[in-house]
RNA sequence: CGCGGGGUGGAGCAGUCUGGUAGCUCGCCGGGCUCAUAACCCGGAGGUCAGAGGUUCAAAUCCUCUCCCCGCAA
């Protein structure tokens, strides 16, 4: 009862909470589309805030977010500010007369300005058991870090970031095939529940909310492309958490004769062995076998640049790779 | 018009610059050898060379247009 239930100022207690959501990937997205399915008498989503339509793929085309589309097809009111410091934006936002702002990986930090729109709370769905991996890629830092189970924490939103009280935690085992995608869906569900979970109980003042311990909190950075280039001089199992966590972006990669060689799929073929110089290929029966500095990796699944990914041995058979060959040079 | 690579039998590729009826490594089917095999040997099926038009005695190859796939970038 460090926080007590939250405080509810001057609201009827059978309306439905008023919710705003904030968020802009897919994961965002699928939340965003369970708490419309659970539109009712807990909650009405009152409007969506997303990040202004970004330029990608082939052609630099300008595309809404998975949020943005999702908002879109729902009819509800969406607002994609490109500043979110503006006078314009917060009094926009204030119009929506939020009780709870939800916050699922909107892609910036919050400012107190904001957070104080919502009358109930500004709530948080976060990828990873926090204190544990907190900021921008808890996913793929569980997965690096070799964790043998994640899950996600609903908190409220503190200016510290992920650093508030927790208002509930739901876990699952990491599969030792899960990736980033795989994991992300799972996740993905497991939050759009919790979080509903957790609105429950903010409505019914059950809610108990209990401080991070600091001690244990870690950390994660926004994943960039350099996160996801290969240096075979590291352990076997480490490069392989790398395939599976940088999967499906930016996807693990390394070069082969002066050119780009993404590795989409890998196994672990001998954690010890040290035979031969990391990234040299001392196998390709069935598949090519490269020397890590501690034990060797099997690539099962590989993409040059300009192709399409297709099994290693495939690419191996085409491209006339020898024993010997090595990577990453 | 952001930059670039590619579409050739079931798979991955070579051949295109220097036009002349298609090749490699596999897979598949049949047979042989073997205790056995991701092994080896023999034989075989399978291709509108993405599509349309053009140049030419002749086009996978040269020219024009269209469709599709992918890497970079964001």
């Amino acid at each position: 009862m460090s926080s007590g239930p939250p405080e509810s100022k001057s609201r009827p207690a059978e309306t439905p909470l008023r919710v705003v959501f904030m968020g802009t990937p897919p994961l965002a997205a699928h939340i965003l589309t369970r708490l419309i399915d659970a539109q009712g008498a807990l909650l009405r989503v009152a409007g969506v805030v997303t990040q202004p339509d970004q330029p990608r793929d082939r052609g630099l085309r300008r595309e809404p977010s998975a949020v943005a589309a999702v908002a879109e097809r729902s009819g509800l009111p969406l607002l994609k500010p490109a500043k979110i410091r503006t006078p314009e934006f917060l009094a926009q936002l204030a119009a929506m007369e939020p009780d709870l702002i939800v916050v699922a990986a909107y892609g910036r930090i919050l400012p107190n300005a904001v957070l104080e729109a919502a009358h109930v709370a500004p709530i948080n769905v976060h990828g990873s058991l926090l204190p544990r991996h907190r900021g921008a890629s808890p996913v793929e830092g569980a997965i690096l870090a070799g964790d043998r189970e994640t899950g996600v924490t609903i908190m409220r939103i503190t200016e510290r970031m992920d650093a508030g009280p927790i208002l509930l935690k739901r876990t699952i085992p990491i599969a030792p095939d899960d990736t980033q995608a795989t994991l992300k869906q799972k996740l993905a569900e497991l939050g759009a529940a919790a979080l509903l979970d957790a609105i429950g109980k903010i409505a019914r003042g059950e809610i108990v909310a209990s401080p991070q311990d600091e001690a244990l909190a870690t950390y994660t950075r926004p994943v960039e492309k350099e996160d996801a280039i290969i240096d075979w001089r590291a352990d076997a199992v480490q490069i392989e958490r790398m395939v599976r966590a940088y999967d499906p972006w930016p996807i693990a990669r390394t070069t082969l004769r002066g050119e780009l060689l993404l590795v989409h799929r890998a196994m672990i073929a001998d954690s010890g062995a040290v035979t031969a110089e990391p990234g040299t290929i001392v196998d390709l029966n069935p598949a090519p076998v490269v020397q890590c500095g501690r034990g060797r990796l099997t690539l099962l699944e590989v993409q040059a640049s300009g192709r399409k990914r297709m099994a290693a041995a495939d690419f191996i058979r085409g491209r006339r790779i020898v024993a010997g060959e090595r990577l990453g040079t």
